[in-house]
DNA sequence: CATGATTTTACGGAAATCCATAATCTGTAA
DNA sequence: TTACAGATTATGGATTTCCGTAAAATCATG
């Protein structure tokens, strides 16, 4: 089992909750850290004196205050801890139910485990602890594990989102267009920017253009 | 201080902060409902009883899951829980940050208090709870009690929020204005939505009407 | 090179929207 | 009733988006 825990999530009511668990666990020799900044000094501290951490559980999400801050998300607090310290052990533990996000945790971080924050997350952060702390298998809350088999998020690219972004941001096909051309950005023509948002509209199956946009904000992919 | 409190709140998490809490104040009788529905049933239940709650802490924001719900979120909720018992004192207790969705709840539902979860909710959960237990008093986390303040002298009616509302649908507004005509509502003239519409633009700044449902959406207005 | 497949660009008419102006309706007060 | 103001509707042209077809460019392969 775990003997050193950092956790990194900003509201109170998931700390104790967690905190609680550990407990259970009979872990006591854990911290908390309200801001990624701050999770990330302390993890590094921890090599430093030779006494590192064993798990990290991070929230994704922080919420923005007064305080100026290098890190501002869990994703790249944990693609920097993994970097950092390539054996810790890592819990995403968010509310986050986007597969792509999920998937680029799994893909590029490596995260050990992915837990839903919902009605049971407490079971399943139990459970994720349980799994990984005895071997080197995965868990993933089973609510969205079969949502991340999809393979269905079939191309959607960079240049999609970028044109979703910019049309919700007021702007014009016409002045994209022009965007593109003066950034070197290809394909930029007339056309090809037609045909990329019937793509999508297609895809989202959105009546139009403002319904697309709609979509995609909902989905969080904008 | 209060007797009896009932909280609507789908997490585990959050739940067992509300729990400590209260048990902080010594308050031992109350219950969890992790469905708005569960939470309507059960004040009602207590009102037959003659034991009715004096304190309603409910979040606004719920996860759909498998089970078919009637009411869907705490807004809702709360609206209806006001009207079965005009007497009983209600916190809402949410990372919800809409300035309208709050002015709302205060004014059209009555709410007594709004905590904003985030770094340090427990402490103003508890002095919401000390504030509105002693006095006809209202308590708003700090936070967006500034915000709140902001008098913005708009006249959105709830006909310029079904349009958006039918926009961000994927409505056209030929369509919009068959509906409107079907349902008799008036007015229903194509001029007459393409004045609101622009009217609406010109307000909050937008560029097109991708821009407009794109705006709304982010402050939470549909 | 030559060839064919794929991607990108060009073009044009249809449809939807944008926007300004004018006509009509509705309620109120003299 | 009449006159007036404000709200609603009608009209039409400009602009933008939609959508299909065709031409041109690019790329892989032999």
């Amino acid at each position: 089992m775990f003997k050193k825990v950092i956790i990194a999530e900003d509201f109170e009511e998931f700390n104790l909750a967690v905190e609680q668990t550990l407990k259970d666990f009979n872990i006591a020799d854990f911290q908390h850290a309200k801001y990624c900044d701050d999770a990330f000094l302390k993890i590094r501290k921890a090599i430093q004196d030779n006494e590192p951490y064993d798990l990290l559980i991070s929230d994704l999400s922080f919420k923005k205050d007064h305080r100026e801050v290098k890190i501002s998300s869990g994703d790249e607090l944990i693609q920097k801890v993994r970097e950092l310290q390539p054996n810790i052990k890592i819990i995403a533990y968010s509310i986050e139910d986007k597969n792509l996000r999920i998937k680029s945790l799994f893909e590029n971080s490596e995260i050990d485990a992915f837990v839903l924050k919902g009605r049971n997350s407490l079971i399943d952060l139990k459970k994720a602890i349980n799994t990984i702390s005895t071997s080197d298998q995965k868990f993933i809350s089973p609510e969205i594990a079969s949502a991340l088999q999809e393979k269905s998020n079939f191309e959607i690219d960079d240049l999609d989102i970028k044109i979703l972004k910019y049309l919700s941001a007021g702007t014009s096909q016409d002045e994209i267009i022009e965007i593109f051309k003066n950034s070197d950005i290809k394909p930029n023509s007339k056309s090809a920017v037609e045909k990329r948002l019937s793509k999508l509209k297609d895809f989202f199956k959105a009546n139009n253009t403002v319904h697309l946009v709609s979509i995609t904000k909902d989905m969080g992919i904008i």
